[in-house]
RNA sequence: GGGUCUAUGGCUCAGCCAGGUAGAGCACCGGACUCUUAAUCCGGCUGUCGAGGGUUCAAAUCCCUCUAGACCCGCCA
């Protein structure tokens, strides 16, 4: 390592945008706009995943200009795309238009000009919040303006030869009986029951049929209308197997990450891209899918769906670019518990950015600080952001529920933790708050209390009730239990199952004092 | 059938993709803080880094083989 010289900030994506620029080199192809892609989903609710795909794909174009060069993010949303199942918790009318482009259905929210643009506009919303710049385009415009129509034609020339690549590439062999393109039946509005057998050449137009189709577990009714359509004008799509080559060209798209689950998909594309249309495939990356917490019990009025907007509920947008920007490879099992560690991470990373933390080996400061500087998207902060550990937060947003903010900010300063009251940190508090409230759940303690003790509480209660404030509420605490009998740790214990259902608490004595000694004397009460 | 990923202290995992003395959080134990408890501080926790081989002065990290598990593709976008 100490030989090899250090590429860009030190970081994967450095790593990435230097082989696309050598690739590019190699190729002799113009370099005065390198284009980066990310296509967005628009048929399901998009997940941290679908924001991973174009957040990263953002950090390779920060990468390429950090080297010089001028670059572009083309956000592409697949909304020709037809709709094949209705997601969880979206009413059941959509099914209706179940086989239809997802920008052909009304949004049934009535916010956006169709499903799709509901969806496309969720992640979009996400990336806005990251501070993700980019370009929108859309499917339904793309192909409306016919900018994939010299492509098309092409491919639809070449779709014996495509479909035995197809065949040899992934084993699918549907491809060598139909044609790669689903026109819109002009009929039923559908477009995942059409069948296309024939490409009549000079005229560009295309000879479907209309049939029953089954996708997943659904069957979506064809209505049996058999008709041409004019690829250059009316709407339809090409299959995913090539719809890729065709807009990299298109576009001139130089590097586009994918998931794996659409590896065969890429292969193919890449293949009709050099080699049908002559335009050589941009560089990717494969990344791995992120994947729900398995076995774990998320509570399901919760959701386990983990989305960039349920996520900023519990953490800062700094940590989402963290867990995209630290690797690429690896990262399966996702959900909410992984936040707090992200925060903290985040604030680690700060603290080596700015020398407060030294690392020995200098290769990997230089990453972790080229880490920074990206989740940053290379806009650092000029000094130290205020922080406590979110895990700390954790634990004193669970024990003070009322007046939080207050509280354990008032916590924090006896502690010693912070100084002055901080507004980033009343934002910690919010989201540690937010945290602590839907996630950190104990679970009930059983209370067992004896009479001993059960006179002891009453004490309490009684001189917790009374008008005057205690002296040493600590010490008289401890004074009761002995004069009771009673073990002060056991006492000490069941005051804590009672206050915090927990085992164990703050030093109890202030603590009551904090959330009120009337409260905890009726809530004593309550249990004698 | 094809492919990808994962395997690291009791638990959950980071570190691997640019090799340089094995880490964190939690859990647990011990100590300090006027005999209980939080926080804080200190210390501890017995790791063949899944197994075997290879490259190297040096391997958790790179290469090959194997084992186990997960996931993806072979419907569709």
């Amino acid at each position: 390592m100490s030989e090899q010289s250090i590429i860009g900030k030190g970081t994967w994506i450095d790593k990435l945008a230097h082989e696309l620029l050598e690739r590019e080199k190699t190729l002799g192809r113009n370099t005065d706009l390198l284009r980066v892609e990310s296509g967005l989903g628009a048929s399901g609710v998009p997940h941290i995943g679908s924001l991973g795909d174009a957040v990263r794909a953002y950090g390779v174009k920060l990468a390429l200009e950090n080297f010089g060069y001028k670059s572009e993010l083309i956000a592409y949303s697949d909304d020709l795309d037809g709709l094949r199942k209705i997601p969880e918790g979206f009413p059941d009318s959509l099914k209706e238009h179940l086989g239809k482009s997802v920008s052909a259905i009304p949004d049934p929210f009535d916010c956006h000009d169709s499903y799709g643009m509901h969806m496309s506009s969720l992640l979009l919303e996400g990336l806005d919040k990251l501070g993700i710049k980019y370009d929108f385009r859309r499917a339904k415009d793309t192909y409306e303006k016919g900018l994939l129509k010299e492509q098309i034609h092409t491919i639809l020339e070449n779709s014996k030869k495509i479909g035995e690549k197809i065949s040899e590439l992934t084993g699918q062999e549907k491809f060598q009986q139909y044609l790669p393109y689903f026109p819109v039946c002009t009929n039923c509005d559908k477009i995942y029951t059409t069948e296309s057998f024939e490409y009549i050449s000079d005229e560009k137009k295309i000879k479907y049929r209309c049939k029953d189709a089954t996708i997943g577990s659904q069957n979506i009714n064809g209505c049996g209308h058999e008709a041409e359509a004019d690829v250059t004008k009316d709407l339809g799509k090409l299959a995913w197997k090539v719809e890729f080559a065709a807009r990299w060209q298109a576009f001139d798209i130089r590097f586009e990450a994918y998931g794996k689950d659409i590896m065969d998909s890429v292969k193919v594309n890449d293949w009709v891209a050099d080699e049908i249309l002559k335009f050589p495939h941009p560089h990717h990356v494969k990344y791995e899918m992120f994947l729900d917490k398995g076995g774990k019990k998320i509570s399901k009025s919760l959701g386990n769906v983990v989305t960039s907007q349920t996520w900023l509920k519990y953490g800062s947008p700094k940590s989402i670019l963290l867990l995209l920007y630290k690797r690429i490879s690896g990262a399966r099992e996702l959900g909410f518990e992984d936040i707090p560690s992200l925060m903290d991470e985040y604030n680690e990373l700060e603290n080596i950015f700015f020398g407060k933390i030294k690392i020995e080996n200098p290769a990997k400061e230089t990453k972790m600080k080229g880490l920074y500087e990206y989740v940053n998207l290379l806009n650092t902060p000029k000094t130290l952001t205020p922080y406590v550990s979110y895990r700390l937060l954790i634990e004193l947003s669970r024990i003070f529920k009322e007046k939080r903010t207050d509280l354990v900010m008032k916590k924090l300063i006896d502690y010693g933790v912070l100084k002055n009251s901080e507004p980033q940190i009343e934002d910690l508090i919010t989201m540690a708050g937010n945290y602590a409230d839907d996630f950190d759940l104990q679970e009930k303690v059983d209370v067992q209390i004896d009479d001993a003790t059960k006179k002891a509480l009453g004490e309490l209660a009684d001189l917790l009730g009374a008008d005057d404030e205690p002296d040493d509420l600590q010490n008289t605490i401890y004074q009761i239990a002995k004069k009771n009998n009673v073990q002060p740790k056991d006492f000490f214990k069941i005051l804590y199952q009672i206050i915090l259902s927990t085992n164990r608490g703050p030093k109890i004595g202030p603590f009551i004092l904090d959330i009120g000694r009337k409260k905890v004397s009726q809530t004593l009460a309550s249990y004698l």
